[in-house]
DNA sequence: GATGAATGAGCGTTCATTCAT
DNA sequence: GATGAATGAACGCTCATTCAT
């Protein structure tokens, strides 16, 4: 019987060597030896290279999505939610670097297949942005001048391209906590100082 | 003597191939086709597909970066530097869709030589960002408690991901001035309604 | 102890998908899937793929062999013998669909280990024929001047290219007594209209 | 531009290494090897391993069947019709000891893209002879009770078998002169002896 | 004896790069 | 300078065979 492990095990590999060398520069055979099977078996839990990239994507992603989901959906308060969500990912990010690194590459490729998974399920998670902004909205708690359908990019935007230092063999200068916090600082209240501020 | 013009047409012929495939699944007969050369001519302009690459980087961003440098240094105030900072970043983009869904490709990804690159002429158009938030708050217009280098990677973030739609086929619900407006609106006063704006 | 059973089954599997997709497009799998066995359970019976190649020829094509070396050896009259390996070959070939495939893909190829099986057991069933015309020449009933080396080649080439329409899917516009009719007409008396037939 | 010299060189080669190892066990870098080009070279003139194969069948055997076409059409009489289709076949087949293996083996493929091309292309050169066979019926000169539909394939088989003994390494005991004769004595009139012939 | 997951050698094909014309 | 035919290293994938259970 194949082995749930082995499918992990190959699933985790592939994270890492996609995310140090990219998927087109990743060799099956370099997946195989890091993950100590031989390269023929890598295809007894999977169809082809490309299916392995997606299955990162779906499975690591969906743990994360499905996480998130979980945390926010029996909170009330809208600003409480978004706090939720930057802290869940932002935490999530930095607890598995590897995938943060394939996020950030493989999401953008302009391949047919990357673009409809991120067409089909990634929307959901970057919807949830949009859903939290309109349910602040609806609590009069967010502005209703601000359009969630171009929030929600610029908040994943902002929360992706953030973490992708972290990802960088650079020592960064900010913890966790304070890009949080930044983060959080930045998108409520805005860069102008008050009393300006609500005037815009 | 080597004609400026077919390098020019090999670059832009590059960027709309890169733009279409991804780098990785661009060949370099389809750059030479696209540029009505032969594959051979390619090398007499540049010595692999990879230096093509760097080279689209290198000289259409840096044009972008150069004409955005100059429109703000006469620039006294802050905000308007950054209003400037968003309406040429967005519309050059805008107009400029291969060569943005270049940059949201290729600088992600994970070779050495794109993250050398990254990390030297990329760096200064982010910091652009940084310096006018500095600029903000040395003139008391931006909040004191933004960390710039935070900042700035939220930005640029942000813009980045807001005009990938614009290189999907999909169509947008959003037109550039809206875009330009609702990014403006965001990281000026944030999501939160006044007066909890200034407090957060 | 190893089934015979068990070995049968195999043995015919494998003739069915010889037949089907020929031995190199077969896959062992393939074989163990339709006699309903696991893969390694074929390497109790049979050393390699080829091996299983070959029993199939040896085994197979040996029992028609030994079936019509019996019918033919009490028959004194060398006309009648011809009538019954014609028809005792082309009803086994009728009867026996997927092997008389695996004859005409397998017993051509240029393997060295096929060519010798060719060369020693195949042989002495094409050497049936040049032994009858012989003893049909002793009887005076068979010309002379036919050499029984050549003529025996002509005879089972003959027989064999004309039982491949049965191995296709199309249907065949004639039934297996027409047929055998047919061959025994065409090698006893020739194309030629008589009396012009004995002058050639 | 591509040379139709390198295009015969790699089709010569193929069918030298087809015929001594056969299709399946032929690397393209065997053909590549003996044709003095590198691997990729072949596939600047063929799509794949497989169109090299059609490609012999189609060219080698093309020319066989219009030398034969064109000898034949002007002759007025079927009995020189079958001499002259005997003695170009088998001297074709004799001068070209490496296609002839070919169409040995590979014709007899159950591959459904050489059954395609069998039942094309190679139709017509069989059907030349059901063509002949009927002419000389109408002439009279042949039997009326022999059915073109099967001595055509009876007739095709025992020419092919006949040559395959040229193919072997074996000596031959027979010369290309003695076998045309057999064959065309055989066909022309038969086994039995006459008066009996006539008959049957 | 039977299983089927695991192995890894082997090969068809691609494509960046070279170089003779 | 320009061409594009030729090159050959590289790699994804297959599948006959093995062996631990």
């Amino acid at each position: 019987m194949k082995s749930i492990d082995k499918h992990n095990k190959i699933i985790l590999s592939a994270t890492k060597v996609f995310a140090k060398k990219g998927f087109f520069n990743a060799r099956i055979s370099d997946i195989a030896k890091e993950a100590k099977v031989a390269d023929g078996t890598i295809y007894l839990y999977f169809n082809n290279k490309f299916d392995i990239l997606i299955s990162v994507l779906e499975e690591e992603i969906g743990k994360i999505i499905e996480q998130i989901k979980r945390a926010i959906e029996n909170e009330p308060d809208a600003k409480t939610m978004l706090e939720i969500f930057v802290t869940k990912h932002l935490s999530a990010m930095k607890n598995n670097k590897h995938l943060a690194e394939v996020i950030h590459m493989e999401l953008r490729q302009s391949d047919r297949l990357v673009k409809e998974y991120r067409n089909n399920t990634f929307r959901s998670y970057i919807n949830l942005i949009s859903e939290i902004i309109q349910r602040g909205q609806e609590q009069k708690i967010f502005r209703q001048d601000i359009a969630p359908g171009i929030a929600k990019r610029a908040f994943f935007g902002a929360l992706d391209e953030v973490t992708r230092v972290w990802t960088d063999a650079n020592v960064t200068h900010y913890t966790l906590e304070e890009t949080t916090e930044q983060i959080l600082a930045l998108f409520r209240s805005g860069l102008l100082a008050s009393p300006a501020a609500g005037k815009n």
